[in-house]
DNA sequence: GGTAGGATGGGCT
DNA sequence: GCCCATCCTACCC
């Protein structure tokens, strides 16, 4: 295991997510995402932009959806895909500029147990959380939790006191049609908790 | 090891 | 009515 779960440092502070989307969405890889007795080590993001990222949710201003976005940083956005499954964005930079991190992957801290029991499909430790999809569902986060504030709880990201510096790897974004080719997708280089293996390696 | 196809429902034009 | 920031199963090497 690359992440321990000893010494789960502060809540990251709202100046954390106060920034460039692309600088926020490397920043959180290694911190740990904290709901009840989960816990889970951020492997994989992706960055959403404004202005002409077509591929954001933003992209088309605000609706009842995307008004979450516009808000705040450092709230959590999340939204209904593919009939299904829920995906969690982590909303950046100022109040009224668009920006969020999508969180694609954890690689388990704490908690293996309730993981397991809210993911039966899992066969493996890998599979548990390697997923924008997968990972709601381990760490037991829905659409209720659209707009809670990560600086407060339940639903919380720390910095781990003990984190070393990770190697990134940069690659396109996963599952869109629109800026297929912009590279804002970051992992944890040689992470086997991250989705998508063979994709990785761009840089 | 790999992938094609289906499940399933809200958002938006 | 079409599009989706996905996952799982069945099936094929």
């Amino acid at each position: 295991m690359m992440f321990s779960t000893m010494a789960l440092g502060r809540i990251l502070p709202r100046s954390f997510y106060e920034r460039p989307t692309i600088e926020v969405a490397r920043d959180l890889l290694g911190k740990v995402l904290v709901h009840g007795e989960a816990a889970g080590a951020i492997v994989e993001t992706e960055a959403y932009l404004g202005g002409d990222d077509l591929a954001a949710h933003s992209a088309r201003g605000i609706t009842d959806r995307t008004r979450v976005i516009f808000g705040p940083p450092g709230h959590a956005y999340v939204y209904f895909i593919y009939g299904m499954y829920d995906c969690l964005n982590i909303v950046v930079e100022p109040k009224g500029q668009p920006g969020c991190v999508l969180i694609r992957a954890l690689e388990p801290v704490a908690g293996v147990e309730i993981m397991r029991k809210r993911r039966p499909a899992a066969k493996k430790p890998e599979d548990l959380a390697s997923g924008p999809g997968k990972l709601t569902l381990a760490m037991g986060i829905t659409r209720a939790h659209n707009g809670v504030d990560l600086t407060r709880g339940p639903l919380v990201v720390r910095a781990p006191a003990d984190m070393r510096r990770v190697e990134i790897d940069v690659t396109p974004r996963i599952g869109i049609r629109h800026c297929a080719d912009w590279p804002l997708r970051f992992l944890v280089r040689g992470n086997r908790y991250v989705s998508a293996r063979k994709q990785a390696g761009v840089g």
